[in-house]
DNA sequence: AGAATTAATGAAAATCATTTCCATTTATAA
DNA sequence: TTATAAATGGAAATGATTTTCATTAATTCT
């Protein structure tokens, strides 16, 4: 297993290398499928998705791959309360397409949205500081996520 | 099954009938050990705490009836990232042992935090009401999560 | 380039939290 | 107290994720 404490901010190709993972065809399909996809998918998703032109990268190669990703800080996993993990592409929190969440606890449907997100981000930033600072931790990420009900759902209830 | 939009924000003993469920012992007990306990309960660690004094209530009966208690807004369901959900009861977001977590991925430690929590909140309410309006959303819950390494495993890493 | 080394892989099996099924019990209403 | 519908428990099913292990592929060393 390569060696350990490798979160740092860079971006890929490389990344990889300095933390002593090799670049794979498998691992580089699925960061292919991530960049491409708009969306939360789960690992049988991007298997799905990647199977057609790589039908030789089993699920459980996805499985490690997102596992390997996700500690590198290059994707986040969410979780929306289905039971099955999703997987989106990290950009930093000042990356162009950061959004938080809001997820339907009706019909699981997930909206992204980026309205307030400078707002939040900044609070995010302070108190990430601060709570790093007395906490002694190494904060990496976070998660805001909204639950309720979209119009829909609750309308049926 | 009884019937639906039961989220309001209200306290339980009556809550529970005012929304058609019946109060058993069952359920009294999980929700005793709940308020009893600080912290965060997975379904199997509620299970053990009940067992002793009612050893006839099984496993399924706290998922069921933790999943009641979540949708009836009572409980917050939360994901530490450990593949097992964890429990705590709701005192509303005005309430008056409200916190967010500090997750360590290294370990699955948990921090509760109360530091930032109002500055938090209240921009959070305001982004709840901003975000309900525009996608005709009923937000009844949110979950801020930290993630990152505590001091221990970042040594160690 | 070729051999040696070690990480990465796939397929099948194992794991493990959570759900479902169903016959029985219990809480509530009549 | 009886009728009815909800709640229960235990066993079996489910389904996402992990583990195992023999094989393959990427890197390193000559």
């Amino acid at each position: 297993m390569p060696r350990g404490n490798c979160q740092g901010q860079g971006w890929w190709h490389g990344k990889f290398r300095d933390c002593g993972y090799r670049l794979t065809i498998g691992r580089e399909a699925i960061l292919d499928i991530l960049s491409r996809s708009e969306g939360h998918l789960s690992a049988e998703d991007i298997y799905i998705k990647v199977h057609p032109k790589y039908p030789n990268v089993g699920l459980t190669t996805i499985y490690r791959t997102l596992d390997v990703l996700s500690n590198l800080g290059m994707v986040y996993k969410l979780d929306f309360g289905d039971g099955r993990a999703r997987y989106e592409l990290a950009e930093g929190p000042k990356g162009a397409h950061h959004h938080h969440h809001l997820v339907c606890t009706g019909c699981n449907s997930v909206i992204d949205y980026t309205d307030f997100i400078d707002e939040e981000v900044e609070l995010l930033q302070q108190t990430e500081k601060g709570l790093g600072k007395k906490y002694n931790f190494k904060i990496n990420n976070h998660v805001i996520q909204f639950y309720g009900l979209c119009g829909k759902c609750s309308v049926n209830k």
